[in-house]
RNA sequence: GGGCGAGUUCCCGAGUGGCCAAAGGGGGCAGACUGUAAAUCUGUUGUCAGUGACUUCGGUGGUCCGAAUCCACCCUCGCCCA
């Protein structure tokens, strides 16, 4: 099996320039690509880890990934299947956000000499001179078919700002920068990156008669047609300390009957035949042992082994034994907290994070969906002393999923 | 630069002087049913205290016993004209 083959059924490909062409490079290694990554925010998130994945892929296959650091294009804000505009970042931000990015790609990608390489648009963008970029690549950009451009286009009816319509510029700038220097022929990205892609490809070949090209992933979307990698809004990132590998875990694991078989697909590194295999014997109930298996493999990825099996584990004891406390979240409390020998549960609550509030602490526990040690809390002013850390540990329940541990 | 219109709670979106912490929907959370899934049904969804107080409707000032609602100025955005 090729690698293009691979890729195939994986699902993993939804658009290409030149199919032929780009079979042909990254099957005999020798592709030199680049994906860009826009630092808005201070970690990866799951969203980008199908393309690290991918770039991974492409590197055991004997190509050359750049991963491309957008110090400089996340000044400018990439307004593609945005309905607004994004917050103006800060230089500071930027910077700290492009550090944050790089140390956890270093955890996927094997970067150095003769490998793949790290680079930041910033270093090329941020002095270019407006009338001469202008001269040199603007007459290659017809405002015409920018306009029609698919990620352009949602934004017509609530308003484009002229600092973002230049984002594809910028895009388009980098590839035609990198190809110049470092012999980048072909960049992947997320499917909404298509039309900034394309840009590039266009530009290369009006300044330099050359072709390059590019190839898009398909997005990983639920049974519903929803972005996967978030919760309630919230991006599930990378970073332990912003999302917990028991988190992270847990996001996998959770995933619906309809979609673990294409996550395994996309994002793991499971041979695509024992992947197979799975999707035509399993079904109903039996598709959790996937969802264990698709939520480990992820989670041993991101963060380690250890982590991986704490994260495991402790799923284990806690939803299918009685909850084994062992890798469970705790927060060790001082015997003053306690002082008058007594403290609110309500407070316990919101000090372990399983609630956002106080009041919204007290609506759990009046809903029932409250235990402390395995006992329902029925009274809302309920306390807990010194005597329920009998064990030496207390055991806070919130409904099937929420559990925190307290000691003394 | 001129004309018109808009900015509401996590999101969308009602509300045009007191009955507004603010309809409805989405999303979230919890309960039932289950398989830590989906679908469905139910409850809940500003904060802190529990028969109440406080903060919130772009911003700042003002009118009024009382403002998300009225006035002034400002900011941001959209549409049309230039």
């Amino acid at each position: 099996m090729t690698l293009y083959e691979e890729l195939q059924r994986r699902g993993l490909i939804k658009q290409t320039t030149d199919e032929e062409h780009i079979k042909e490079m990254i099957n005999n290694g020798k592709a030199t690509f680049y994906v860009g990554f826009d630092c808005t925010a201070d970690s990866l998130t799951a969203g980008h880890f199908m393309a690290l994945t991918l770039m991974k892929r492409l590197q055991q296959g004997g190509n050359r990934p750049i991963a491309l650091i957008g110090g400089g294009t996340t000044m400018i804000g990439d307004p593609s299947g945005r309905t607004d505009m994004r917050k103006m970042l800060t230089k500071e931000d930027i910077d700290h956000n492009a550090d944050c990015f790089k140390r956890q790609m270093e955890r996927f990608i094997e970067f150095g000499e003769g490998k793949a390489m790290m680079v930041n648009n910033a270093d090329w963008l941020l002095n270019l001179n407006y009338v001469e970029l202008l001269r040199e690549v603007g007459h290659c950009f017809s405002v015409n078919n920018m306009l029609r451009a698919e990620c352009y286009k949602q934004r017509m009816e609530k308003g484009l700002s002229f600092l973002e319509f230049n984002y594809m510029i910028m895009q388009s700038y980098d590839f035609y920068y990198m190809f110049q220097k470092y012999g980048c022929n072909m960049q992947f990205g997320g499917d909404d990156q298509w039309s900034n892609m394309l840009g590039g490809t266009e530009l290369i070949r009006r300044k330099l008669g050359k072709d390059a090209h590019c190839l898009t992933i398909t997005l990983l979307t639920d049974s519903n047609g929803k972005k996967m990698g978030k919760t309630a809004g919230n991006a599930v990132w990378l970073d332990a300390a912003k999302t917990t590998p028991y988190e992270f875990f847990q996001y996998w694991r959770n995933v619906g009957d309809a979609d673990v078989i294409k996550c395994m697909k996309m994002l793991t590194f499971i041979p695509i035949e024992e992947i197979e295999e799975m999707e035509r014997t399993m079904e109903g109930a039996e598709l959790n042992k996937a969802k264990e298996r698709l939520a480990y493999e992820l989670t041993n990825m991101v963060h380690g082994e250890e982590e991986a099996q704490k994260a495991l584990e402790a799923a284990r004891a806690l939803f299918t034994a009685g909850a084994s406390s062992a890798n469970m979240p705790t927060t060790a409390l001082t015997a003053d907290e306690i002082a008058d020998g007594k403290m609110q549960v309500a407070d316990l609550l919101v000090k372990s994070e399983l609630a956002p509030s106080k009041s919204e602490a007290k609506r759990l526990i009046k809903s029932g969906s409250v235990s402390v040690n395995d006992v329902k809390v029925a009274d809302l002013n309920a306390c807990v002393s010194e005597a329920d850390f009998a064990s030496g540990e207390l055991i806070l329940k919130k409904g099937k999923k929420g559990f925190h541990k307290f000691t003394l």
